[in-house]
RNA sequence: GCGCCCGUAGCGCAGCUGGAUAGCGCGUCAGACUCCGACUCUGAAGGCCGCAGGUUCGACUCCUGUCGGGCGUACCA
């Protein structure tokens, strides 16, 4: 573990001001907008009251008073703030030797360790379409899951499938009129979403066909064999396509148990909820009232006394506590369910589950298409599938354009274009909306997945040809850290010094998008860096300094990657 | 109607639990390959942070209102 410098900055301040304790302090102390104003800033404003004099004769007087020894070698007040000045020596040693000494472990911690967290990611619905819309919760989940693994928690990955509902039972119905075994067979989703899509066009006119697909599920929940062989069917076909789409993003889950899993568990819930007095029939309905919450009531049963999404997923939650145990339960599902998940959490405390604050709703804001919302009914929609192909093309085009510098080109290209389009998904905030544009996922330059992949190869290239210097500099444990004073080459240290912190950050918020950001300063700062400096130099000691920075750029760049779950090519 | 989310340069986005001159990428314009990989780098132009109030020594950040967009709001998931 590196020290942690601001703690001591803020340890040194704690000693000259009254009324504010250390934890105070470092709360308070923040990061200047420039790093010729130091590396770390305590604002004096909250004293000015307190000691009755004005905010920068306290900070004049701090800094007066503070020595710093070898790490803060000045200490300078400026306006209202007392700015500390870290030593780049001993900040660069640290870095550089915490870096290279744990390789692929540099970011790991034990934060977690002994904790169990459950992350639910992906969920399609079988019989449809696996696409865009299903991009963000497939590679935020899988992101999470990685980070979170790093962080030391013991993690299980669920892909909670969408395979129960009153759409199955109108796919029972449809089957039964306008099926053919071979075309399912042949094609499963593709077709079986054309029935869906004509069971909808026909329910407009002939209502009737709703009912129908009501009964069906209704049959399907009480276990009647045929409608189980249809469904199982369907389930089967469609998972072997979902494999084909995770084998290519190299994802996958400890657990499959999706809605069905939890059908015999639905009594219990029903039979909790009305030993709690909670259960009340409303037009012949099960609900439970949620007014006092300012909620709309949540629908347990239906009329027809089939279960509906809230039942399972309280089984579900019920479920997982008593057969995993988790810590935490993080659920990746998009904000249109944030309702749902506010009136299932809701319920779950009223049952006097005080584990229901372990669990979270990370949610994340819609993907639309250019022409609008995506609807499969309609037929509007944008396979994963085809994105990922494309891009792995497009990235075939370009490596023909440009020259390759790798043994395996097809490879390479699944690497560069799947990461692609890994990284342009997770580098916004996940809360915003944003249209699908092929324009966007296939563009390659500036904060791009291959930019960022570009930089790692390029990093390793100048390793390659540093020969027997590259080893020296990654076996030493103190390097001559006057030749890295290039503004790029400290921007670089305090990057990588700050990595591990930044994954700790995303876990707690659950954003990927801090890291992939934070991969992309780190990408933009050695690439200057290495157009600032020559790096491959006469003079031994100057070489090694800059190989050891360069390995360490490399090695982050590459834990980075690696945990929004890209892959990282030595070459392309 | 009510609830939640979003609104920052032409476009796509950052902006740390309020703090010192609001940043990055794309695009545009002007530059840099006899030199470690140009999928790279440097520079310029481009902003009333949706609008209006309020809290504060200080607001892109917090509160209220308002406008614009998205989503949700009982038998879908």
């Amino acid at each position: 573990m590196m020290t942690d410098f601001r703690q001591a900055a803020a340890a040194l301040l704690a000693e000259h001001v009254e009324g504010l304790s250390e934890a105070e302090i470092l709360a308070l102390m923040e990061t200047p907008p420039e790093r010729n104003m130091g590396d770390y800033a305590f604002p004096c404003f909250r004293l000015a009251k307190s000691m009755r004099k004005a905010p920068n004769l306290i900070a004049a007087e701090l800094a007066e008073k503070l020595s710093g020894g070898a790490l803060f070698p000045r200490i300078e007040a400026k306006a209202a703030y007392v700015n500390f000045f870290l030593s780049q020596e001993c900040l660069m040693q640290e870095v550089l030797a915490a870096v290279l000494r744990e390789g692929e472990a540099f970011g790991r911690s034990e934060l977690g360790k002994g904790k169990k967290v459950i992350v639910e990611y992906s969920s399609p619905n079988i019989a449809k379409p696996f696409h865009i819309g299903h991009i963000r919760t497939t590679l935020i989940g899988n992101a999470l899951y990685k980070i979170y693994d790093h962080l030391g928690y013991e993690t299980i990955r669920i892909n909670h499938l969408g395979d129960y509902g009153t759409q199955f039972g109108k796919m029972i119905v449809a089957y039964r009129l306008w099926g053919c075994e071979e075309d399912v067979k042949r094609e499963p989703i593709k077709t079986l979403l054309g029935y869906y899509t004509k069971f909808h066009e026909e329910a407009e006119e002939h209502p009737e066909l709703e009912d129908q697909a009501r009964a069906a599920f209704t049959a399907l929940e009480h276990g009647a064999e045929e409608e189980t062989a249809l469904w199982n069917w369907f389930r089967e076909e469609s998972l072997k396509e979902f494999r084909r789409v995770y084998d290519i993003l190299r994802i996958d889950f400890d657990s499959y148990a999706g809605e069905s899993f939890y059908s015999d568990k639905m009594q219990r819930v029903l039979d909790e909820l009305s030993a709690k007095g909670l259960l009340e029939e409303s037009q012949g309905a099960q609900i439970v009232d949620l007014s006092e919450y300012k909620m709309p009531p949540a629908l347990i049963t239906k009329s027809d006394g089939s279960t509906l999404y809230i039942t399972r997923d309280i089984a579900a939650a019920i479920y997982r506590k008593e057969h995993y145990d988790f810590d935490k339960c993080i659920y990746v599902v998009g904000t249109q369910q944030n309702l749902h998940f506010q009136q299932w959490i809701k319920i779950l405390e009223l049952l006097g589950y005080g584990w229901a604050q372990d669990c979270v709703h990370v949610g994340f804001g819609m993907v639309a298409l250019e022409e609008g919302t995506m609807s499969t009914r309609h037929g509007r929609v944008v396979f994963l599938e085809d994105v990922l192909n494309r891009a792995v093309e497009k990235t075939r085009e370009v490596i023909l354009e440009k020259g390759v510098n790798t043994d395996n080109v097809d490879v390479t290209c699944r690497q560069v274009g799947i990461g692609a389009v890994i990284f342009n998904e997770l580098s916004n905030s996940r809360l915003k909306d944003y249209v699908f544009s092929w324009d966007k996922v296939l563009n390659f330059d500036g904060e791009t997945g291959p930019y960022v992949q570009y930089t790692h190869a390029r990093a390793g290239s100048v390793l390659r040809n540093a020969g027997d210097a590259a080893g020296r500099a990654l076996a030493a444990e103190r390097w001559d850290c006057s030749y890295l004073r290039d503004d790029s080459a400290v921007e670089l240290g305090w990057l990588l010094y700050r990595f591990p912190a930044v994954i700790v950050e995303a876990a707690e918020k659950y954003e990927p998008s801090l890291l992939a950001r934070h991969v992309v300063d780190l990408a933009q700062s050695f690439n200057r860096f290495y157009h600032n400096e020559h790096i491959l130099v006469e003079n031994e000691a100057e070489k090694e300094a800059k190989l050891a920075l360069t390995a360490a750029a490399k090695q982050a760049i590459r834990n980075g990657l690696t945990l929004l779950g890209m892959e990282v090519p030595e070459r392309m």
